[in-house]
This record gives structure tokens, sequence and C-alpha cells, in this order.
DNA sequence: TCGTTATATTACCCAATAGTAATATAGGAA
DNA sequence: TTCCTATATTACTATTGGGTAATATAACGA
């Protein structure tokens, strides 16, 4: 537990990774690799998303340390570096489902 | 607990919510009203940060459900609409955690 | 060696957004 | 009313970042 007020270097940390999940084709890959790891052409077939754009993607949460990579011959085996991820992605569709519920509340008065 | 794999909409949704997450000042606003509701001049006077900014930050924060809004006479009041907030914060800094002592390991061979 | 395939990188364009100055709005006081 | 203060909004600039085409790199097979 952090004490408060969080320094400015904390508060960028925090940032800069919840920046690596505010995007959906991120999102979409860490979930497609929930199953297992994947090669870099799988996960360009899973998500319909094209080969460069990928291997960005797939470089950003490699340096952010949410996916790890394993390299065999010529395919790049990546995978979940954390399930936790998802601990963070579950709290945040409670939130959805938080505001959802009260939004219907506030129309059906 | 949604079913797998999420939807295109879905994604977007946990993205733009992640999205108001990934900037420091939005995240020293809601670290400040961690103590209780402050106007929106306490909150300029305590971050350091322009009046204009403050209040477009609030506004995304207020938008997406993350702070209340309450109006009195000339002031209005800001105030963490769900604490809960904190425990994404906490899993993130988990993570930073983490990732130090990974880095001290791989470092420290 | 040369050719092929998988992945990464570069260069570029375009859209989104943080920050700010100026202005608008709203509420209270005189 | 007029003035003042608190907050919101608008217009603008500058930066960032996603997407993609082209190219580079790496590893295998012939």
């Amino acid at each position: 537990m952090p004490s408060h007020p969080l320094s400015a270097e904390l508060l960028e940390l925090i940032a800069e990774r919840f920046k690596a999940l505010a995007e959906p084709a991120r999102l979409q890959i860490l979930d497609r690799l929930r199953r297992g790891e994947m090669t870099v052409s799988e996960i360009v077939d899973a998500t319909g998303l094209g080969q460069a754009n990928v291997s960005k993607h797939l470089g950003i949460l490699l340096n952010l340390g949410f996916v790890a990579r394993r390299k065999e011959g010529l395919y790049v085996y990546y995978a979940l570096a954390d399930a936790r991820v998802f601990r963070l992605c579950d709290l945040m569709c409670a939130r959805i489902e938080s505001e959802i519920t009260a939004r219907r509340k506030a129309l059906a008065l």
C-alpha cells in the first residue's frame, strides 16, 4: 500500500500501465492469450489486426511486463506474463455493471 | 465475470475507463479526493494544475462515474463516487512492485 | 548460396487529447 | 441593476499514439 499523496513518479508509472490497457486492440490480444500461448501469426488471425500492428502492441505489452516472449525457430510465442491482469479487467467490468444498473434506476424512477 | 472472448463493445467500454485512469493528472485528482470532497479551486491549489485543465479532467471523471458532483452556491464539490477505484490502483502498484523485484533479481544474478 | 516465411522496425499519415488563454456562465453581494 | 468570484466551455496549439505499407531481420529448407 503506497503512502498518500502519491508521488509524481508513482503516478506516472501507474498511468503508463493503465495506458497499456486503455486500448481495445491490446485488451483483445490479452484476452486471446487467456487460453495459452500463441504465435504472432495466430494472434493476427485470431484478432484480424494487421501484422505490424500486432507486433507493435505486443512490444508495448512486453515492455510493461504484461506478456512473456519465447522464440522457437521462425516462430515467436507470446503468453500472459501475469494472469492478474484480468483481476483489473474484472474490476472494471464490475464498475461498468454498476454504471448500467445505476443508469437503469435513474431512468426508471 | 464476462464470457470469452470479450465482445468488441465490452472491450471498448473497458478501454475507455482504463484510459480515464491513464493520466497522471486524473490519478492525482482522484488521490487528493481520498480524504473527502473538495471544491474545484481546492483541487487546483492542491494539484498545481490549471483551472480549465482541472475542470476538463473532472468532467471526464464525472462522465465515467468516477466522481460525484454537488453544487453549493458558487462552489462545486467533487467527491469520489466509488472508492473501489483504488483497488485498481493498488493492483497496478502491486504489479509495479513485482516488476521492480523481478528486475532486481535479474540484475543480481 | 538463394529463396521463403515469421516477426520486427521504420516512416508516414491521421485522429485523439492534454494544456492553456480567453471567454462564457452562474451565483452571490452591494 | 452592476461587480465580483467560481466554474465551465471554447478555440487553439502541440504532442502522442494507432494503423499501415514498405522494408529489414532472422531462421529455416533446398
